[in-house]
DNA sequence: ATTATCTATAGATCTATAGATAATGC
DNA sequence: ATTATCTATAGATCTATAGATAATGC
């Protein structure tokens, strides 16, 4: 009914340069938006190539096939992922003013999370099980140890008490409801205000864990 | 090659009572265990129908297709979902001895989480985009806006200071790290250690949040 | 010669329906 | 007559491959 390919698509063989374009790159970045969206399963070969409005033969060239493009986009969010918490990490700086310093560390994360490739991927993950690998976990554990390894840091300078808890227990309790936040509201179709909100949750909760755990912090001394 | 289904399967018309059974329920419960490991795409009527033994068809004499068991799956789990938080709440006890009211209240949860049936919901969640779903987050901060009445009726009441946070604050860094521990670990396919960590977990954390919150609260006085 | 595209198609699988058959309950 | 199953099949869709075609780069 509707003229779904208009006219022929395209000339037979290889595209002249002018027109060439990154395929292989718009085949990814389209699976990519299609997998978040749709899931696994409920993306086919053919959407993705309609998508880059190519024929579905093309990815066979770039790609093994259909499990190949999801491990390739994968790979490529990879280290998006891991960018890790605390690169870049003066210990001196974190020692003047640690309340600060928590402050800033939740409004960074907060930004990178915002991206549409780091949204995409939370609806990724929360599509197809990858949100239970062991692998993802263990990431996520990890990063939640390397805060963890900070608190302890405090605890021995001390800059806060250690009978509120382990400092697991209190990497834990920073960074889950920053965590939360994200795989609830800062999926790949959030809308601005939804991302907003998710915003002011994870700050709110910084704020009231600096008060909760650091002895009389001025609130908003910066 | 194998004999898939072996010999004539069962016999051609209506079974006698002696082995008719409880289809519908068979069909509900294969459905919920195959959408929850492998997502709705990722299941077929017929992966459903072997499930169960009988013929693909007889999904079609008891559903309209395959959405609509889908449907009728979360219907069937949506009640599970609300078993409010806070049911059969009596205002004179969690006013004795709020500390150990929170205790309690994260135990019971995380007790309630461990069932087989509501493990398989956060899987079907992660594996659908149902997390996602508007009405899914606002049931969730439906329930921490009423642990939240709560935490406004102990500062009213002076067993808390007014100065950490909103009520709203207190009840989603309680409350979140325990939702977090549920998505990550609570899931259909976790191994009794993974749901042993978890509530371990979910424990550490209501015993953090105790200390840090209220004050001078005896840990184990119970 | 190689690369990047195309068309055409094989072969599998999927949802859904039609129609047969046998037990049940009135 | 109704209900619960079966077999058979239609028609859609999916992944993947084969082989043609045209531009590129040596």
């Amino acid at each position: 009914m509707a003229v779904t390919a208009t006219g022929p698509g395209r000339r037979r063989g290889r595209p002249p340069k002018a027109e060439a374009g990154d395929t292989k790159g718009a085949l990814l970045r389209a699976s990519l938006a299609l997998f978040a969206e749709k899931g696994y399963e409920g993306t086919s070969v053919r959407a993705i190539a309609r998508e880059v409005g190519l024929s579905e033969s093309v990815l066979y060239a770039h790609f093994d096939g259909k499990r190949a493009i999801f491990e390739a986009v994968l790979a490529q969010l990879g280290p998006l992922s891991a960018s890790a918490l605390l690169d870049g990490l003066d210990p001196d700086q974190t020692d003047a003013d640690p309340p600060a310093f928590i402050r800033s560390l939740v409004a960074r994360v907060m930004d990178e999370w915002e991206a549409p490739e780091a949204r995409q991927l939370i609806s990724l993950m929360t599509q197809d099980g990858l949100i239970h690998d062991p692998a993802l976990t263990a990431d996520i554990l990890e990063a939640i140890r390397s805060v963890a390894e900070l608190f302890a840091h405090w605890i021995a300078a001390g800059h806060l008490s250690a009978d509120l808890g382990s400092p697991l227990d209190l990497a834990y309790a920073l960074l889950s409801p920053v965590a939360l936040a994200r795989v609830l509201w800062m999926h790949g179709a959030a809308q601005p205000e939804e991302i907003a909100a998710a915003r002011q949750r994870a700050i709110r909760h910084a704020e009231f864990f600096v008060n909760a755990v650091f002895p009389a912090s001025p609130p908003g001394s910066e």
